[in-house]
DNA sequence: ATTCAATTTTAGTCATGACTAAAAATGAAG
DNA sequence: CTTCATTTTTAGTCATGACTAAAATTGAAT
């Protein structure tokens, strides 16, 4: 069983695997945890002597297959707590984060699997970010959902429209969205549900409105390689 | 803020002193909390300092008006939480214990109050024990219940029968039960909510069925001290 | 009063996980 | 291939909160 603090670098570094470094340096993890360079190198050396990171001196870590299920665990109890905040005891997108970072870290699978049945086996936090399920692994998005309903940090492709109206199509050439085109939401306003999207090609980022979200099919993009934490 | 360590000290001292001791002793207490004499002897220099407990040397502990605020709200989230775990996750009275011992050291107060809300301010926890209030204080128990929803460590009396047949009667003569006894709820079984209950005059302890205590109207002896904790 | 067993406190260690300051390794530029 | 700024690790401290062993205090019994 990991400390507290042993779970805060997991965790982190399960992010900073997810926002593209492979090996996270140590002073990136540094950073994200809050801690000196000195300390996080210490604190390195005591998960790779567990066997949940591997680390190579001056080189960088990674997560082991067991370190990675153990940071998946606390991102699934993090999310679940945040819907269970959200959606039963009536609290705001904005103000969970902090409250979910201290119950994410009470172990107990029991505890876990039933508030997740009682939340009905929820895909997406409030935030509009994946749960893993119970095996560590996230659930499999449906084939086709509306943006509105589609994860946080996943690529996408635009594959339909609900509305055909060329009103609203002209609106969509001049957002620079098109069918087949690839784009990841990146933030949900928490004020309208209005969502921020990066468009792959152009790297710009697109505000869209409620009304442009709920009208758009897409779809995960499955021609990029499947990583850990979409 | 106290650290998780002094929280269970508090609340310790808390149920020892509603156990019947004013004055808590450095064993007792080290027992009560798993540690030694020792330790627990460090740890109260240092809940003395910051205020949270009166502690003469050699002379036991007892907590100050702030140190017993705190206890009072660590007990209150232990049994909100404990609630919530078996009225809304389906667990069982006796599995949820060690659960709330984690919940019951996230002190948000947002949180806590929220969750107080969203079970409907119960007075009761599931093990029949009362539930402090957002101030700190057990909110007033009704002038009169039944039995078999009084709280637990309370002294009740017997103020009277819901059913006057004879052999109803006969059957609490035979119990040692009958107007005006004054009996304290000890034990609450989960199988079918039988309950234990000692009686003050003669110390015994007596089983009374489910069909017994939903017969009884009962009242807070207010003859008692007003201790603490019920 | 004095002794003595039980209780309580102090003294001295240890493990965690943080820190600063200093040393070592890396890798990019000349 | 060597230099040097950056990154990373090591060395040495500190605070918490636990422990054991030893000393101090209490209070009950002679």
């Amino acid at each position: 069983m990991p400390t507290v603090s042993a779970e805060n670098y997991l965790k982190a570094i399960l992010h900073l695997q997810d926002e593209g470094q492979q090996k996270v340096s140590t002073t990136d993890l540094a950073e994200k945890v809050g801690a000196t360079p000195a300390s996080t190198s210490a604190m390195l050396k005591k998960l790779g002597a567990k066997g949940w990171v591997e680390h190579a001196r001056y080189r960088g870590v990674q997560l082991t297959e067991g370190g990675q299920r153990i940071a998946m665990d606390i991102v699934r109890r993090h999310r679940l707590w945040e819907s269970f905040l959200v959606d039963h005891l009536g609290f705001e997108w904005d103000q969970v984060h902090e409250i979910a970072e201290e119950l994410e870290h009470i172990g107990n699978v029991e505890l876990t699997n039933r508030l997740d049945a009682f939340l009905g086996f929820p895909k997406l936090d409030p935030h509009g970010d994946a749960i893993p399920g119970p095996n560590g692994r996230f659930r499999s998005v449906a084939a086709r959902t509306l943006l509105s309903g589609a994860p946080r940090h996943l690529e996408l492709v635009v594959v339909g429209v609900v509305d055909g109206r060329d009103a609203f199509l002209r609106h969509l050439g001049v957002l620079g969205v098109a069918l087949g085109t690839r784009l990841t939401i990146v933030n949900r306003h928490a004020f309208d549900g209005s969502l921020e999207v990066q468009l792959s090609e152009s790297e710009d980022v697109q505000l869209l409105s409620p009304s442009v979200c709920e009208r758009l099919w897409v779809d995960q993009n499955s021609a990029e390689p499947s990583i850990p934490f979409p």
